[in-house]
DNA sequence: AAATCGTATTGACGTGGATCAAAGGCGTCC
DNA sequence: GGACGCCTTTGATCCACGTCAATACGATTT
């Protein structure tokens, strides 16, 4: 027995897919949603090598997203949240080159790949606010290279903090306070640091007053102040 | 007055738009290619900020893209050879979100966008190449963030003279013997490191016997020995 | 052929973040 | 509710790469 829920009535059209649809096309897209996934802490929505059949778009919860070399090393190549769409990395070379893995118990609406190419030969809209995701994509992870080449440790997380807070505030949450999902060294891994470094750099913002930290959960004193840590940089 | 140069008889259509269309199909797209631009050394092809309206394929030269912060600091996101598509990370906000550069005179074959969405809606196979094109484009980013997030200089070098070799390679030149277009500072960028420390990582090797270096001449000798570099690797 | 300029190499030294190590907080499972 | 395991914090030390500086190389100009 599926639950089904429409696009129509998600809370979080306005930052998924259907985004820019009208109401008798985003009835269309619901058609193609083929049923939703929950996947609980922990495990994977899909692994590198897998298959690629359907992209994602998380309705609950957060996940992250990795590649892992041969010789065991692995990057945190990003986190994601509800709305977001997961899976792209899999259209070039049919296989997925990422692991996806639930941050917390998590639920997403999958939408069959090859189905949604066909309807978005049909709904321009449709098919260009798919290219949207696909750039935005690119665009992001031009930012981390950007973080990860150029920027030092307290840069990189504050940078880190101030996504998370805005994707936060785009959901309806407080854009100051927020339960981290992932662990220091998850984060490290992303940022190109280690925990160790994730956590003095915590303590040192914490310190100066900026963010108050408790664990997992972070409360931002002095946006400005992140701001211009980020912009504070003497030169390269 | 406009050299008109088919895709139907560019011999990169292999590695490009084209590829994977019948014939007929090749005739539409070629009807779509509005026009070549010519782009001189160190030129820009766009800018960060600049309206959005077309991508791009090289068709002749390589390019550079970069992203620059407010103060100053700049990450070279890609190299970009013959075939490749510039000009993606335009579609999410309407306007580029970074700078394309010749790295030697070259020319691109400008591809107006709507028109590539009308085209590509009328044929499957240009929507789905077009598609892996992007998804490519974002695998390739991952990579580059595993590289700038956990391998020391000496791999990341390795990774991206194997990278360039490859891509050579991809395009009937010699894999073991090329020129490089671009500067060591460019490469550091790239890379996530200084120009001195990429100097002296092309030193070792060369020490090593892995590559003969002169200047921005390279002759890989020994390709295994490069590719040990980049998996022996302890642990992390 | 000399002068100039951008690029590359190499050396000496400094430092930010990694590594190693220990201890404390918190949730969870018997 | 006690013990265990995971995560986090913090300190001490190390080292890969950055920084600073001098020199060399090659192409281009005059």
């Amino acid at each position: 027995m599926e639950i089904k829920t429409a696009c129509s009535q998600c809370n979080l059209r306005e930052l998924c897919l259907p985004f820019g649809l009208d109401p008798r096309e985003v009835d269309q897209l619901d058609e193609l949603v083929g049923s939703r996934r929950k996947i609980k802490r922990q495990q994977h929505l899909y692994r590198s090598g897998d298959p690629f059949e359907a992209i994602y778009a998380i309705r609950a919860g957060s996940f992250k997203t990795d590649v892992i070399l041969e010789d065991g090393r692995d990057q945190v190549t990003g986190f994601q949240m509800t709305g977001e769409v997961l899976g792209l990395d899999g259209i070039s070379s049919e296989h997925h080159s990422c692991n996806a893995i639930a941050l917390e118990d998590s639920e997403v609406c999958v939408i069959p790949f090859v189905r949604l190419e066909e309807l978005s030969r049909q709904v321009e809209s449709l098919q260009h606010q798919f290219h949207k995701i696909m750039s935005r994509e690119i665009v992001r992870d031009h930012g981390v290279m950007m973080l990860l080449g150029s920027m030092r440790a307290e840069e990189r997380l504050a940078a880190f903090l101030l996504n998370l807070s805005q994707r936060f505030t785009a959901r309806g949450f407080s854009p100051s306070e927020f339960h981290l999902r992932m662990t220091r060294d998850e984060i490290g891994s992303y940022l190109g640091l280690k925990l160790e470094t994730v956590s003095r750099a915590f303590s040192r913002f914490q310190d100066e007053g900026l963010v108050a930290v408790q664990q997992k959960h972070i409360r931002i004193l002095d946006t400005p102040g992140l701001k211009r840590i980020l912009n504070h940089h003497a030169s390269n």
